[in-house]
DNA sequence: CTGAAAGCGCTAACAC
DNA sequence: GTGTTAGCGCTTTCAG
């Protein structure tokens, strides 16, 4: 029996037939852990968790992780969540994951330039893709969403509808997206021959009161800019509040766009322009990667992935 | 060694001692295959996961999640995410896991009234807790969060406020979860000694569009109301948008309730008073009844959990 | 081409 | 109180 699943090149026809029809008829299905122990493998994809509200891509898992699930099951994976909390806590959550051989590879999103899990896992010797780059040497797998393109059309959409002072709401330097999507936006002005003012750059965390207050200062300013780039939707939908607050028509008086494309955006009123993120192909990419990977082949290389401008109503 | 591990009773502090220093020393970690063949359990709690946008529970989703990883992983457990499309095809991907052994238990979520997975989970024998109540007997294990006492409390609340003609706008009728919210608010009209007058009570699929439509139906009455209390955010948020557009200012000229406190709650504005769902307790009761089950306890109990209204600026 | 058997690493039962 | 071993259900190798 044992040949004709394992190798059934070199079994007559009429022998599989009949084991098939045994197997069928017994209704027999191959033990997992037995499997997995002589094969030494699990089949088993991991994926840290977060337990509390952490930050930026917190909105995109939803979407991110059904396509990996999705993903990962036609490659033959399944996906396993555990709870990987603080940065020390995550690299000893991954090690043991390792040890006990509960996981056949990594998917690592929520990176920055520096990532322990990341130089653990290198270490480790065990395959892993990131969702995001990292500054990490050797370079691994990855894939990511070109941030800086997702600013960079906003700016340009909007010098196309007649803007010259776009301002850029971002998140603190020090964070590989958040430094990308600024970069995104200086190139779009560059791009356009527009001058950048420093005024018009502003950095806060991920907040609707941080949105509320970046308003504030911006429309204070001698001269406010007619039209905002952010980094967020939620960010965005901050904006939009205070502005209409202000009395500033959206987006005949304050043109925005989000950033995520959340189911929000285009509910809101008016719609939310919005870059989205191609997570599904991203998700696609990353399960193609990981199993090329575990079928023994090399890994450093990285894909960086366009996001789309969804243009709805304010801007 | 083996007793020292799995028998630590009968056997000597010194030896103990010695065997698990040996252990430290060369960081042995059991494998979890041969322990799972072995022990026949896999430490795995399955979540099926449907990959296209499925509706309603899709924002929840990340902060069930997550706290369905923590509260797992604190009973020794993890969490196995895997595709379940369609009503035949999860059944069937249940089935699979089931017959290869790869989870213990599962977690099943999105149910309704009659439920398939758990049909067959009953038939099968395999430990189940369900996130929501269904009509299947003989009962299962079941959590869920009072949607009722959601809209009701919401009602009363809008009542207090001095509102008289409070709209609802749920969904279509023959879900538990929309049915339960439909009846929260006859039940808060009953307590107040208000009429339920028909034209009042709404059902709409999920989205923005229909919030709007909805708005336009309800300020178009002949005496329109001036709260509405909704089953969601999205269609809080989309019959704001409309109603800010008619001119309407809110709260004053109508009140709005969203429900599921999603993140953007708090940073529309006005920010919205919404229902919150106690999801971290939910899943942590989850977590307890499966490993209960597993432990031979007995299944069957069902826990209401209850909702907490979020006051805000919209009401 | 087909059947038999070794052995993956653990746990539980058993012999000492 | 301690060391030894059978065997979980597969896959892979080897004998026939």
């Amino acid at each position: 029996m044992s040949n004709v699943l394992n190798a059934p090149e070199r079994v007559a026809d009429h022998t599989s037939a009949r084991v098939h029809a045994a197997i069928t008829a017994l209704g027999y299905r191959p033990d997992r852990a037995a499997r997995n122990l002589r094969a030494r493998t699990s089949k088993l994809l991991g994926y840290g968790v977060a337990s509390a509200g952490s930050g930026e891509s917190n909105l995109l898992l939803d979407r991110f992780l059904a396509a990996l699930v999705a993903a990962a099951s036609d490659e033959g994976y399944g996906v396993l969540l555990f709870s990987a909390d603080e940065a020390g806590d995550a690299v000893a959550a991954h090690a043991e994951l390792v040890a006990t051989g509960t996981v056949d590879a990594f998917v690592l999103s929520a990176t920055n330039y520096r990532d322990e899990r990341a130089e653990y896992l290198t270490d480790a010797g065990i395959p892993f893709v990131t969702f995001g780059r990292t500054a990490h040497r050797p370079a691994h797998d990855w894939v990511d969403v070109d941030g800086a393109v997702g600013t960079r059309s906003a700016v340009a959409h909007l010098v196309q509808r007649g803007h010259r002072r776009i301002a850029f709401v971002g998140w603190p330097s020090g964070s590989v997206t958040g430094d990308e999507r600024a970069r995104g936006w200086h190139q779009g002005l560059a791009a356009a021959g527009l001058d950048v003012d420093p005024q018009l750059e502003l950095r806060v965390t991920n907040s609707g009161a941080s949105g509320r207050a970046a308003l504030d200062v911006l429309a204070d300013l001698q001269h406010p800019p007619s039209a905002v780039v952010t980094v967020s939707d939620l960010l965005a939908v901050g904006i939009a509040g205070a502005a209409l607050r202000r009395g500033l028509a959206v987006p005949e008086d304050l043109a925005i766009v989000g950033f995520d494309d959340t189911p929000m955006a285009r509910l809101l009123d008016p719609p939310l322009t919005s870059v989205r993120q191609p997570l599904e192909t991203a998700a696609r990419h990353i399960a193609a990667r990981l199993t090329a990977q575990l079928a023994g082949g090399p890994a450093g290389a990285g894909l960086l992935l366009r996001p789309e401008l969804i243009v709805r109503d304010t801007s």
